[in-house]
DNA sequence: AAAGCGTGGGG
DNA sequence: TCCCCAAGCTT
């Protein structure tokens, strides 16, 4: 496979590609590794724009690695809402606390140590190594994914195990000993912008000579990917209590979405419900609410990757003092702006309450 | 090892 | 509208 292009000029020629054409991001030209480690966790199945806000504000909100172990967790959720795939910002507070209580405050220098951080994993030690520390372990993300399959043609699956050794072992192979944090920003910026997804720029691209997929017009089935996600159809009919100007809320903590933040307690079905037929279901009757009392909202459908959320609101207005909820209280309006909230969530509060 | 986990943007 | 995706990690 590496007789196909030699490594010492595929790397010459990717870097002076990266200098000629790499986009100015804040998370470049700095070498606090907090900061590169923060951007890495933010970017992770992220696009740099949606991304970009994100970075800013925790670099505000949290200048450094004590600053961010110190805070609540429902603080850092609350600076993460919107952005999705909260895990990362619950491990990314565990990984912070790790860092102060274990290692003094200062990152571990090596790919081996970095990749046992909470939310760390391969792809995230070896940005870190590389770039922070100068250590020369390739990153396989995304875009090498894409750029290295459709240069040396390599067709097997990225998603299953085998595949991603192969990846590694070829991206360990090109990177130089000499400019390995070039190389990987290269690599990834040359995926991103270059060899794109969808209509990659092959007419003025600098291995066109020797790429297989422009060779073989193979661009549009390289990377091979066999997975496909199942999407699950779910029914949710929240129960939103209103006392004053507080609404009862909870914090998610099943294994299941959106873990670690609020929400309204939550009936689900398996169709959609009505007014009238969520009224007379059996979870309903310890709570008692009067029909007279309860103003459905209209049907929303949030999309998940992996799930639609076909989902009513049902704001209660009389509710009872006790409810029969063993979780959360009631919030006052000024403190709900302060919880994490999903964006289903959000858009409720703005659309009715709000 | 395969499934689960968000959101918003683009073709 | 629908599908694919975007600098992956955890269990």
């Amino acid at each position: 496979m590496q007789n196909m292009v030699n490594t010492g000029s595929f790397s010459k020629k990717l870097i002076n590609w990266y200098e000629q054409n790499k986009r100015d991001l804040p998370w470049r030209n700095v070498s606090d590794p907090y900061k590169i480690w923060l951007s890495e966790i933010i970017l992770q199945q992220t696009r740099v724009n949606q991304g970009m806000p994100y970075y800013h504000k925790f670099v505000e909100l949290f200048p450094t690695v004590e600053d961010l172990a110190q805070a609540d967790e429902s603080k850092v959720l609350r600076a993460w809402q919107g952005l999705g795939y909260y895990s990362r910002a619950r491990n990314l507070h565990r990984c912070a606390k790790v860092i102060v209580q274990n290692y003094v405050g200062m990152f571990p220098k090596t790919y081996d140590e970095l990749v046992k951080l909470p939310g760390v994993g391969p792809y995230t030690a070896a940005a870190i190594a590389s770039f922070a520390f100068g250590e020369a372990t390739a990153v396989v993300d995304g875009n090498v994914f894409r750029a290295l399959s459709r240069i040396f043609g390599i067709e097997d699956d990225i998603n299953s195990g085998k595949g991603q050794k192969t990846f590694r072992a070829l991206a360990n192979e090109l990177i130089p000993a000499n400019k390995p944090a070039e190389f990987n920003q290269g690599l990834m910026e040359f995926g991103s912008i270059q060899c794109t997804p969808t209509n990659p720029h092959c007419e003025e691209c600098v291995f066109q000579s020797e790429c297989f997929a422009y060779k073989n017009d193979l661009q549009s089935s390289l990377p091979v990917k066999v997975k496909k996600v199942k999407i699950k159809k779910r029914y949710f009919n929240y129960l939103v209590f209103k006392k004053g100007n507080a609404l009862f809320m909870q914090e998610r903590q099943a294994k299941d979405i959106w873990k670690g933040m609020y929400d309204f307690p939550l009936i689900e079905s398996q169709k959609p419900l009505s007014k009238k037929e969520l009224l007379i279901a059996d979870e309903l009757k310890p709570f008692n609410i009067y029909s007279e009392a309860v103003s459905d909202s209209h049907e929303y459908k949030h999309i998940l990757s992996h799930q639609h959320l076909y989902t009513r609101f049902f704001l209660v207005e009389r509710a009872a003092d006790n409810l029969p909820l063993d979780k959360g209280r009631f919030f006052s309006y000024e403190e709900i702006l302060d919880l994490p909230k999903p964006v289903l969530i959000s858009s409720y509060l703005k659309d009715y309450i709000f």
